[in-house]
Formats: C-alpha cells, structure tokens, sequence
DNA sequence: GCTTGGCATGAACGCCCGTTCAGTTAATCT
DNA sequence: AGATTAACTGAACGGGCGTTCATGCCAAGC
C-alpha cells in the first residue's frame, strides 16, 4: 500500500525551490536572504542547508530545471512535417510554455549575471540548445524555398525576443486570451520569415473581432 | 577669464556616476555596494554622499537620465514623411541608439524592480511615451492603408522586443556591421507590419552577401 | 518502552551593508 | 598671511549577510 503522505523532507525540498523562485524572481537573487526564504517556508534558515549546498546552487538548480524541462517540452510537442508547419508549431509553443511559469522565465533570463561562471556555461549551452530547435527549422525552410530569410541569425534571434517579449505585457483576463496570442503572432511570424503563405490562417479573421 | 579646469566636483560626480552605472549593469543593483563604487572612484564610501542623497536616487537618476536621452534623441531624429520611411527610421533609430549605450539600456530593463514606487512608475511612464511614438506610426501607417496590422499592440510589442534584443547578442567586430544589422531589421520589421514593399530596399541586395 | 535516526533549531562566526558626521586637508579669496 | 570654504576622510552606528554546528525533538522500528 502507498503511503498517504510523503515525509516531511519530501514535502520541505520543493517548498523551498518554490519560496526561493517567487522571491528570486520578484526581488532578484542578490537582494533576497536565506533567512528570507527560510522565513517563507516557515523554518529557520540553517533548515535550508539540509536541502541545498549553498544559494548559488539553489538559484543554477532553479535555472537548470527550467531550461530541462523547456527542452524536453518541445522535445514532446507535436510538430508537423513542413518547416511553415513546425514554425507555426514552435511559436505556440514557446508562446503557451513560457506563458505557463512566469516566475522560472524571470528568473533564466535576468539572474544569468549571478551565476558563477561554471554554472553560466551550463545553462548558456541549454540556451542554445533551444535557439538551434528554432533555427534548424528556419533552415529547413530556407533550404525548401518555403522561407525568405536574410540572415539566418538576425532571423531566430528577432523571433526569439519577440516571442519571449510577450511574457512582459501579458496578463490573464486581459484583451486576448493567451490562445488569440499565440494566433496573432503566429501570423506575424509568417511575415518575419518570408512571402509563404499557404499553412497561415488568413488575416480577415483575426481582423473581424 | 575662464578655468582652466572644471572644480574636483564637476568632475567626481560624472566619474561616480559612471562607475555606478559600469558596476550596477555588470552586477545588480543589489550587488553592488557603495563602497565598492566609492572604490572605482578612487574616493571614501562617505564622498558618495556629497552628490547623491542615497543609493536609489542614484539609480534613479541614472535610469532617467536614460530614458530622456531616449525620448529627446528619437525627437530630434529626421523621420521622412510616409508611415513606411518614418517606420525604418525608428528601426535605425532604436538599434544604433541602444547598441551606443548598452550598459545604460541593460540597466534600464533588468533594474526596474529595483525602484520604489514612485520611481518605478516615472521611468515606466517615460518607457511608455517611447512605445508611443512607435504605436503612432504604425497607427497612422493603418488609416493610410500601408500597413496589415492585425493586432496594433501586439505588433508594438513584437517589434519593440526584436528591437531591443539585438542588445543581448551584438558584438562589434563580429559578422556584421551596426549598420548592416539595422537594415535587416528594417526589412524584417517591413515584412511584419504588412504587406507594402514599396518604401523597403529589395531583398536581393541583402541577399548577396 | 527504548533506541535510532531524520529533521529542525537557534546561537554563533566573521564579514559587509547604507548612511552619518566630526574632523582634516588644500585651494581660493581678501 | 590669514580667513573662508569646498572636498574628502575615516571611524562609527545598527543591522543583515551566508554558513556552520552542537543540541534537541519526535516519529518509526524493534
């Protein structure tokens, strides 16, 4: 039989990564103390050392996790065969994924500065790791004449940052839904990458509403 | 008859507040101590205090002073008549204005949870008459039947992000030139706002490089 | 009922923080 | 030469920092 409740330390770990992602995020890494967090979870701040060997490494863990699981996301999305298909597929993604934990997008991309240099090497290469996802699909439509791109670079870097810019302004039971979003830049995306536009839903119907 | 040289003060103070802005771009607001700036400057912890009433005012001071270099910059700009030439001159405009200022630009977007209240809500409204002048093109460029737009602040958004994040990556020396950048961006951003080609130079020109 | 061991405490360590201010220096003015 | 003043020092204030560790608690296993 299972148990009915995990042990205490199997309940204190995450609710320490999950105190130290919210203050993290919402203060930064320098301005937030152990005690702090340790005063979050409702322990004492030596507490917190029976979970983690220090704060960096707290925060590269935070940082790591994030990064692995947006990986292995996209790694699992369902994508299409055509590279306007698995375009279209990507800007969804990375739209509704980053969407879905504002705090750990935060925190990836402003706390990269408070890494040590060891840790920063391991989470720039997971970083790249997606950028290449995005930029081997604008190749491919390079390469099948579905895609107009100047600069294969400039092209996944734009797209990158203006997909990510979306977490700055987006708020829940704003205008659009985060679904009419994603549409949207769908459609702007197509643009960005060039004169294709067969697998792109026609503007009138988002110009109706 | 004139000085010779300006008084010690006219000249500590702009040498702090370079220091500062240096340090709190490479490492955090939070990071950095005033020592550490006093230090850079060659000068006590306590001189710090004759030319800025506290740390936040400092940053403060830094990050609007930034924001009306902006603003006052992108007025004195030539901007062409034509929604499409006024469009290009803003995508120009904004990459070699933030590429000449990169540690005042990083400043502004990472330390924005590093003011109080009210400072925050006075550089967010100095940020949000930028984004302004960007929405009055695109708006004006929409009633004149030149621009596709099917969601104006989205397309805000987007192209403000683009815009802002060749920050993250360009490095001089590299592949391209500042203003070789610009006018890709300018065609990509030409491509995102519709579908007028009239005023964008020919994609073959790029092209051949 | 007693022992074991996982879990947490809270005091302590040495250090750094932002800010103040009485006192010192050195250039300028009369 | 002496007075004035702007510029700066360096010590001090109260407090918080990350981290360690001897000690205590208490539920689980015998």
């Amino acid at each position: 039989m299972a148990r009915k409740t995990g042990s205490r330390a199997e309940i204190t770990g995450p609710l320490i990564r999950r105190a130290a992602l919210s203050l993290f995020s919402r203060h930064g890494y320098a301005a937030v103390s152990m005690r702090r967090i340790a005063a979050e979870v409702g322990v004492q701040a030596g507490t917190l050392y029976l979970y983690t060997s220090d704060k960096q490494s707290l925060l590269f863990e935070l940082m790591r996790n994030h990064m692995e699981e947006l990986l292995t996301a996209w790694s699992r999305e369902p994508k299409g065969e055509e590279p306007p298909a698995r375009l279209a597929a990507f800007v969804r993604f990375h739209i509704r994924f980053h969407l879905e934990r504002p705090e750990a997008v935060f925190l990836a991309y402003m706390e990269l500065r408070s890494l040590v240099p060891e840790n920063f090497a391991r989470i720039e290469a997971l970083r790249q790791r997606y950028e290449d996802a995005l930029a081997d699909i604008l190749r491919a439509g390079i390469a099948a004449g579905r895609f107009q791109i100047a600069d294969l670079r400039l092209a996944t870097m734009s797209i990158i940052a203006m997909l990510t810019g979306v977490n700055t302004w987006y708020r829940d039971g704003g205008r659009l839904s985060r679904e009419e979003v994603g549409e949207i830049y769908v459609e702007m995306v197509a643009r960005l990458v060039g004169p294709d536009r067969g697998a792109a839903p026609d503007l009138g119907v988002l110009g109706e509403r």
